[in-house]
RNA sequence: CGGGCUGUAGCGCAGCUUGGUUAGCGCGUUUGACUGGGGGUCAAAAGGUCGGCGGUUCGAAUCCGCCCAGCCCGACCA
């Protein structure tokens, strides 16, 4: 299709909003792209509409391909529709609630587990039904603490979420078999989005194993901490990511043994002050972080109601490890409780595990070896330095249900690789753009979604999920790809492939070259914006190169003389290279080929 | 939710400390002329609830109080 830009909205500005700061913000708001409404609500102007577009028309044809089935879920939900899985508890503040003039309370779907699962449980009733693989492609709503970076986290967002239905895990029509068809079509998805990406392993869902995955856009400023393993192609997000062998420490009785000494370390939780003031390392320092034990309505009261992880001071306590480790619930302790239990919050040392009662120790492989370290004290804007474990713990060390040694911190870059001996991990950053993972019965259960099967019993359905931020990734391939100048579009994402540029707008011969050129694009599906404004060219090509369109065909007096004209990839630099009118076209459409992966546009 | 900060023309900002003509500047916009290969020059013009409400005062963009909106750091983030 051809565009003109006068014709069009793409209102340019030459300095950013003072309150963008992040790339993509800057640049989607200076193109042209997006304007913003209010905190964390923008309007999509045609260029940003276009590019949205795009990548919800790939993801569209990949998830049909994979044989899902489009559909459209309510945005205004029943807030009742929540009592069930208790999820409006869960998602407090993050969801937005709307009351009615009859005082009924809906909210803005932040996600669809609930309806889709009403919705199915009232004409899905036979095994014979499933599988069942669904998705929709809608605006979602969470009203986020602090909505940042335009529309990397927005309060109003464009998501596709698929939901899948089964009776089995494994085998034909299992949850398995389509959680790896839906992981292959989200590879697709983005390698056709131009992006370069890492699939990460993420926190498991409650059926264990691999159940989750992420999809990060490489991208410098990305929240996310991405970890590799380059031998053996591992990559998990740091909540997930397991570190391979270490040296486990002796808790022995150090050769060069110091009393315990206690020093008065004022307002001083933090260990990097300490080992400063201290003059010592964090490396030299223990850290031990509190957490309670959540018990369970309606089952035995746990053997223990304190978890007190115990890491290196330069390293950080994982939950989920910790939670492995001892086999708890766990949630870090409300500070209030923690000190009424006898915890001096921000001094805590190991020796908790004798003097507060019922408090169990996990002790992380590099914090185990031989002392002396320095720890708190146990009281407050006190530490303590000599710390030994075998003198100061004794004989807890050796009773697994005090004390345990393992993994309870997060990998860091130069960790051993979990999967290939010899291998180190490293790291890089990247922003989160698709999460899929194995869900279970959770809603199905707690919305009593059932279907019979063939031995006519009733089965509560087996579900995945499978969620693609659609304007995050817009935003997330302008954060990978831009440079000073503007934005750098791989073709596929594109708002137009090609920009002509007449130097001379009022110019007839270029005015009918830009005709005859973009129809002749046109035809051969390319997408086309021509700048037919009466501007300098400094301005068109500034706003050239800010718009991103990858590939430039310049019409000027000079090239035109010499039956030229300028054909320039936003990626090259200068004016670009002189091809013959009667190649242009050709010469565009291989290029715009080229960057559609090859695939007819 | 804690900490820091900002609201003055479409965008970027000055003015506020020490209250006092008609609230300024740059960019952008409009009109005209000259120009025409990386945001050009000249001339003229339009554009403002100074975030809102209340207070102090003869007089408030400026001082005080409350509220609202927004940004950054942190906490949080299916």
């Amino acid at each position: 299709m051809v565009s003109r830009w006068t014709r069009t909205l793409i209102p340019t500005l030459r300095e950013a909003p003072a309150e963008a700061e992040s790339p993509s913000h800057v640049l989607l708001l200076r193109a042209g792209y997006i304007r913003k409404l209010g905190a964390g609500i923008y309007d999509y102007l045609p260029l940003g509409y276009r590019v949205l577009s795009k990548v919800a028309q790939i993801v569209r044809q990949e998830m049909n391909a994979a044989g899902a089935a489009e559909l459209s879920l309510p945005v205004l939900l029943p807030i009742e529709l929540y009592s069930g899985t208790r999820r409006d508890a869960d998602y407090g503040d993050l969801l937005f609630k709307v009351t009615d003039r009859k005082g009924a309370v809906a909210a803005l779907g932040p996600t669809h587990e609930e309806p889709i699962t009403e919705a199915l449980k009232g004409c899905v009733s036979s095994y014979k039904q499933l599988p069942l693989n669904v998705y929709q492609i809608q605006t979602k709503f969470r009203d986020e603490a602090r909505p940042r970076s335009g529309l990397l986290r927005g309060r109003e967002f464009l998501m596709k979420d698929a939901y899948s239905f089964h009776t089995s895990v494994d085998g034909p029509g299992g949850l398995s078999e389509t959680y790896d068809r839906m992981y292959a079509a989200y590879v697709s998805v983005f390698r056709r989005c131009g992006l370069r990406f890492t699939a990460v392993e993420a926190e498991s869902g409650p059926i264990g194993g691999s159940a989750s995955h992420e999809f990060m856009v490489d991208a410098e400023s990305g929240e996310d901490t991405v970890l590799k393993c380059a031998a053996s192609g591992y990559a998990a997000n740091v909540e997930k990511c397991e570190i391979g062998a270490r040296q486990r420490g002796s808790l022995g009785l150090a050769a060069g043994a110091q009393p315990l000494a206690e020093v008065h370390t004022p307002a001083m939780p933090g260990i990097e002050a300490v080992a400063a003031h201290l003059k010592t390392a964090p490396q030299r320092m223990l850290k031990t972080i509190v957490f309670a034990v959540l018990g369970r309505a309606g089952e035995p009261a746990p053997a223990h109601r304190w978890v007190a992880a115990t890491v290196r001071g330069d390293h950080e306590v994982n939950e989920g490890k910790v939670r492995s480790l001892s086999g708890y619930a766990v949630a870090l302790a409300d500070e209030r409780a923690a000190r009424a239990a006898g915890f001096a919050i921000g001094y805590v040392s190991p020796r908790v595990v004798g003097a507060v009662p019922g408090t169990l120790v996990l002790i992380d492989e590099d914090a185990s070896a031989d002392g002396p370290w320095v720890s708190g004290a146990d009281k407050a804007d006190h530490h303590v330095t000599g710390f030994d474990w075998r003198r100061e713990i004794g004989g807890a060390l050796d009773d697994p249900g005090r004390v345990r040694v393992g993994d309870v911190r997060n990998a860091m870059a130069g960790d051993p690789s979990p999967r290939a001996a010899g291998s180190r991990l490293e790291t890089g950053r990247g922003i989160e753009v698709g999460h899929i993972f194995k869900l279970g019965t959770k809603y199905s259960e707690a919305m009593g979604f059932r279907v019979l099967d063939e031995k006519q019993q009733q089965r509560p359905v087996i579900m995945g999920c499978y969620g693609i931020g659609v304007s995050r990734t817009m935003a997330a391939c302008v954060e990978m790809s831009h440079d000073a100048a503007g934005i750098v579009w791989p073709m596929p994402l594109a708002p137009y492939h090609v920009l002509i540029v007449p130097m001379k707008a009022e110019d007839p011969q270029q005015a009918a070259l830009a005709q005859r050129l973009s129809a002749e694009l046109a035809s051969g599906g390319v997408d086309v914006l021509i700048d037919d404004r009466d501007e300098r060219p400094g301005v068109k090509f500034k706003d050239a190169d800010l718009i991103g369109v990858p590939v430039r065909l310049t019409l000027g007096d000079k090239a035109l003389a010499a039956g030229s004209v300028e054909f320039k990839l936003r990626t090259d630099a200068g004016k670009g290279e002189l091809v013959p009118i009667a190649q242009a076209a050709e010469r565009t459409l291989a290029a715009v080929t080229a960057g559609l992966g090859g695939a007819p546009a």
